[in-house]
RNA sequence: GGUCCCGUAGCUCAACUGGAUAGAGCAACAGCCUUCUAAGCUGUGGGUUGCAAGUUCGAUUCUUGCCGGGAUCACCA
């Protein structure tokens, strides 16, 4: 529709001999104004010398009307040029739904971009606390929007299993090991401290005794099962939330491969690093930074710069067009340094595109809950699912936009009433199911999308709520376009808000199963497309639809 | 102090990226169930979009300066 109409005016401006401008069609907030606007002549007006009103009437006198698709175009406000969809093209567009059924909103938008997407990456030094929620709910709607947009989308997730953090593991469970053995031995001073490290201690010793007493140095075993232990957590909580990765890249492996190395190395040669005080530094300054950061610590090892650069330089190597990081605004300060590094490089960081979603506070009613990372007692994303659900979790965490902080409110999330957003949504969904259940005591098969196709008649839906529905579901392909583009999940479920409105509205004023049964079968349909497009939203949302509430 | 994010109804947040009368939910008030799920629907009240300038046909949106909140500024990741 959009572009028909682009192409027409088009065709109108050069015929006017305006210039060629480029002219936007928007669906606007208020029904009122019609069903799609364009503010071309307001565009136009300066440049014509005209006024926009002008303008717009000496557009709209050549604009043809075609009953199939237009029923009206009316200039409005400043110059606004509103079009009014015709019934019969709102009808005949519906029926996509109910042809493309699961896959209606999925396009080729961007067909075949290799996309890397890399989120969660918390090292396996500890659960994943409630606070994470967020990034990874909000990497795992990224992820599907960009599969539905026709993405090529490898999910990745980062980890690094050497360096201080283990061993502070390592130290934190070896100590802990000796405590639960009756030793008098101290617990490292800045090490772990939740009630996860007694867990790893006494599964240790249940398994191995005291025989562990006298260790080596590196506390090899303890690392390893450290390592393991709390990797096997971190994916039990993922897959409860049915977030799957499908590489874990060890920042090791870029050691072991030499890949460290060669950065360092073609830093120098562009005089992008130097030797000073026994470390290298990084020339930070030339890019803006305040001072220059080190890459290598005097004692030999790389800060984690050195690897991010490494890394993000190893994705474009490894063929992908777009990679996408999400981050915590506590990570804000090193996505300068890392960018600048691979731009350095020769890598065209206009592909890099950083999410940084701001955090995450939780409260319950009135109270604010604490969850202090040194605390004993941290609050696990874990306890938040066990306490609130799965729908629910994923619902809060995306519903905001991921630049304001999130106050996260347990209390509600948890109520199983109308104040809970995800379940207005669900009953929706619940609702329609009903109705098909109806339906089928009726003999009517309203699951069967190929059949209503076949045998609806879809002149019968003709009443002002059916059609408002429609075009709402109508919206919904570009609507992820959008969502996906612009990596904003969030508006998702605003917009399956809007739709499950609409439906209800819809409900309230039409009895769907009554006894002429053309009519019903018409408003069966609508509702069985409606469903299609709940179920899909949600299927982006990681959200389940229940078929009874 | 530098950098980044945020400031919208009593509370939590939207606003299709510069559009028309700034909208939802919760909370408050008033209605609607002998019929498809009332976890729903309809209506009322509630605003100087932190403040002040600027850019233009038009600003919650862009620019600058203040004010307030958060994050971050390691030879930790």
């Amino acid at each position: 529709m959009k572009s028909l109409l682009q192409q027409q005016l088009n065709t109108i401006i050069a015929e006017l001999q305006y210039p060629a401008v480029d002219i936007n069609f928007e669906t606007p907030k208020v029904a009122a104004h019609g069903d799609l606007t364009t503010n071309a002549a307001m565009v136009l007006a300066k440049s014509v010398g005209k006024n926009p009103r002008q303008v717009a009437q000496s557009i709209v006198e050549r604009i043809s009307i075609d009953e199939s698709f237009l029923s009206a175009v009316e200039i409005a406000g400043p110059g606004f040029i509103n079009f009014r969809f015709s019934p019969r093209y709102v009808v005949e567009q519906s029926k996509r739904i109910l042809q493309e059924s699961t896959a209606f909103g999925k396009s080729d938008a961007a067909k075949g971009r290799k996309t890397n997407l890399e989120w969660v990456s918390a090292n396996p030094t500890g659960l994943l606390h409630a606070g994470h929620g967020r990034q990874v709910l909000i990497g795992q709607v990224i992820g599907n929007l960009l599969e539905w947009t026709g993405h090529d989308v490898t999910r990745e997730y980062y980890f690094n299993n050497a360096g201080n953090q283990m061993r502070t593991l390592a130290e934190s469970i070896y100590a802990r090991y000796r405590q639960e053995l009756g030793d008098d031995y101290p617990s490292p001073e800045e090490g772990y401290k939740g009630e996860y490290i007694t867990d790893i201690a006494k599964e240790i010793i249940a398994e191995k005794g005291d025989s562990l007493r006298e260790t080596d140095a590196e506390r090899t075993y303890f690392r390893k099962y450290g390592e393991t232990w709390c990797f096997a957590k971190i994916k039990e909580t993922l897959a409860r939330l049915n977030v799957k990765h499908d590489v874990f890249y060890n920042e090791d492996s870029l050691y072991s491969s030499g890949k460290i190395a060669e950065v360092i190395e073609e830093f120098k040669k562009r005089d992008l690093a130097y030797d000073s005080e026994g470390a290298v530094w990084f020339r930070a300054t030339k890019f803006g930074a305040d001072k220059d950061r080190v890459i290598v610590k005097s004692t030999g090892e790389p800060t984690y710069r050195l690897p991010d650069i490494a890394y993000h330089r190893e994705k474009f190597r490894r063929g992908f067009d777009l990679i996408v990081d999400i981050f915590g605004a506590d990570h804000i300060a090193t996505i300068p340094d890392v960018l600048n590094g691979v731009n350095a490089l020769g890598y065209n960081t206009d592909d890099v595109k950083v999410i940084i979603h701001q955090m995450v506070s939780f409260v319950n009613g009135d109270e604010v809950v604490k969850m202090s990372k040194r605390n004993a007692k941290t609050y696990t994303l874990d306890d938040l699912i066990d306490e609130v659900g799965v729908d629910a979790v994923a619902y809060f965490f995306v519903m905001r936009s991921v630049g304001t902080h999130l106050e996260f409110d347990i209390a509600l999330a948890k109520e199983q009433s109308d104040k809970n957003p995800v379940y207005y949504l669900q009953y929706a969904h619940a609702r329609i199911a009903s109705i098909l259940r109806h339906a089928a005591t009726a003999e009517i098969d309203a699951n069967n999308a190929a059949n209503l196709l076949s045998t609806t008649d879809f002149s019968l839906i003709k009443e002002k709520e059916e059609l408002d529905l429609l075009k709402k579901l109508l919206e919904f392909p570009d609507m992820v376009k959008s969502c996906a583009f612009s990596f904003e999940p969030h508006r998702l479920t605003t917009y399956l808000r809007e739709v499950a409105e609409t439906f209800h509205r819809f409900y309230h004023e039409h009895r769907v199963i009554n006894e002429d049964k053309a009519l019903m079968q018409a408003r069966l349909t609508v509702c069985a497309m409606t469903k299609t497009v709940i179920a899909n939203g949600c299927t982006i949302l990681s959200v389940s639809c229940p078929e009874k509430m």
